[in-house]
DNA sequence: ACAATAATGTAGCAGTCGCTACAAGAGCTA
DNA sequence: TAGCTCTTGTAGCGACTGCTACATTATTGT
């Protein structure tokens, strides 16, 4: 018995705002939707959480659970070079049901650039997450060049998620090629 | 005498609001901060256009103009190979000066990333400028090598100001070594 | 000089924002 | 059953949103 009622009823809410802003963005995540999103009302949401800084810093980190769950589901059981892994994290992130977390994701490192308080460093921790992700996925001679490689990947993959953003798939494919 | 008065105003307008989001972002692009910007008053921005959708469009193209007229002045009098582009260009838009315009330009992709029927089509165009640009200034032994580069030069340039964005400089150093 | 048109100020509408004061119900303990 | 804490609804505040009706002043063409 370590979770409370009140934390399972927290829990339950965060999962549902997860989906409402996966689906909606960050930009239409204000209390009221939020609310009805998650079967409660205004009032309620600010009962679980002490205002909405940090029912979102909740909520983000739900959406950045369900992604890492995710991407240890797709772990290779032997390292491999870049080049592939990048062609099969591409391959997966671009799939319809992953494309919501790339769109949260943008949004979020555009409030990152800007220096927001409660952004930025959510933002950096994810990114170091997929690096170190990316280190221990990647067949490398030194660490040398793992770590080397950990920021190509970072890169390339960003990069492909933002061309792919602007409407451009075909460049992205032609990246890759 | 091709700009009439109200040309010359709205064109006059146009420059200060390119320089309030230059500074602020989109996120806080509301009528009226905007009009204060300008020197004027919320009821003459809607006077001079439509609505703010038609306001908005008028200040990006303006913002991409910009940056446009900028990367001309950075043509090379002969073409590059793909490396070494690459790296004069990110040195560019890492500079200070030309960093606003990449948090507009995030901005912007995640407004497009959800289809944003305003955003969308600007982004598009602008990327598939930066591809134009690319490709004109590219050394390269073929024209499929040359869409290929370009391609790749747009992914991972994009790349690394998306990872820039959320303050993991090092790693775009990294990736470039 | 006068009439038409362009430009601008004032005030406000209806809606949303995050958040809160207040009170009432629900469920438990003594 | 009395009292107490936990939970929830109602209602609203003050600020902000895009936008507009109305009136007034400036400028222009005749």
């Amino acid at each position: 018995m370590e979770l409370s009622k009140t934390d399972e009823r927290r829990s339950a809410i965060v999962d549902r705002l997860a989906d409402h802003v996966l689906a909606h963005g960050l930009v239409s995540a204000s209390l009221r939707p939020l609310a009805k999103a998650a079967g409660t009302s205004d009032r309620m949401l600010l009962y679980y959480f002490a205002d909405k800084s940090e029912l979102l810093a909740a909520t983000l980190q739900r959406i950045a659970e369900r992604m890492t769950e995710a991407m240890a589901a797709k772990v290779s059981p032997e390292p491999l070079p870049l080049d592939l892994l990048r062609k099969r994290l591409a391959g997966m992130l671009f799939e319809d049901r992953f494309w919501p977390y790339m769109c949260v994701w943008i949004e979020l490192a555009s409030r990152a650039a800007r220096g927001d308080p409660l952004y930025a460093p959510i933002a950096q921790a994810i990114g170091q997450g997929f690096l170190a992700w990316g280190e221990a996925q990647l067949a490398a001679d030194s660490d040398e060049a793992r770590v080397r490689d950990a920021a190509r990947l970072l890169v390339s993959i960003e990069g492909m998620v933002l061309v792919r953003a602007i409407g451009l798939s075909e460049t992205v494919d032609r990246s890759l090629g």
